[in-house]
DNA sequence: CAGTATTGTTATGCTTAATAATAGTTATAG
DNA sequence: CTATAACTATTATTAAGCATAACAATACTG
């Protein structure tokens, strides 16, 4: 049909386009839907496949630590850590010097999808932003 | 984000760092934290503001549109559209040509409320951004 | 030991945003 | 001209993400 956008007004955001944060924002929004697209394939979101990177390049971390690294809070983080737990990506392991915490570790399926996840999000990007650095 | 103790263990995060989106990420946190605080004492929110501002610079325009600008679905932005009207600082005008649409035109105490926030915006901006590029 | 702080957890609410369904209006095909 | 398709705005529903309060178990401190 008819070419919709030939005769639809445009519009200016002038304005919004003065601020820092706006072209940040939009940036974002770009990196963040593809990298959505990325992890789908491997049932992976964007919070649990930060945390399982957290726990695979920090095992043993506790969910108080991770939490306010990934700066959210702790109640968030749990069922992200129980969903990473079910799938047996991780492992909350007691810790001998402080029964209140949980040591979290990653599991040896954990570190494979860690590294097919990591493959496919570096290529992704890579390939995203070959278009805007030439 | 404040360096909470000493004796806390570090945590890396060498492998997110090597993601362009992750530094994008945290770098808008950092500005949309400050920019809500900016618009908070204005009453008005990330999404308000915005459709505040694109209304002012195209007069006129109706909600399909605005939401396409501003990357939301059409029915998440009718609420924004109400509470800008309510506030009186927008107006929703039949157009002649076609009774559907809304032209979204802004009142006086919109456009007065828009120089203001651009005002307290931009200066925030200014701040914030002056410890990041010396 | 008593009081306080920390860890993980449950329950709850808010904001943002997507989808589905609907009513009214306009455009188009036959 | 009528039937059908498309567009505009709206409502209701749902889900993700994030925050706070409250709690039990454990650890720490004076």
């Amino acid at each position: 049909m008819g070419n919709k956008a030939v005769n639809e007004p445009l519009i200016s955001d002038k304005t919004l386009r003065t601020f820092v944060g706006y072209h940040l924002k939009r940036s974002f929004n770009v990196i963040q839907s593809d990298l959505i697209e990325t992890l789908r394939p491997f049932d992976l979101r964007m919070l649990t496949y930060t945390a399982l990177v957290l726990i695979v390049d920090n095992p043993g971390l506790n969910q108080s630590r991770l939490a306010q690294v990934m700066d959210i809070e702790r109640p968030n983080l749990v069922i992200v850590i129980d969903e990473l737990e079910e799938r047996e990506l991780i492992t909350r392991d007691r810790v001998p010097g402080d029964r209140r915490s949980y040591a979290l570790h990653p599991t040896e399926a954990g570190l494979v999808l860690y590294e097919r996840t990591l493959e496919a999000v570096t290529q992704h990007e890579k390939l995203i932003l070959a278009h805007v650095e030439p």
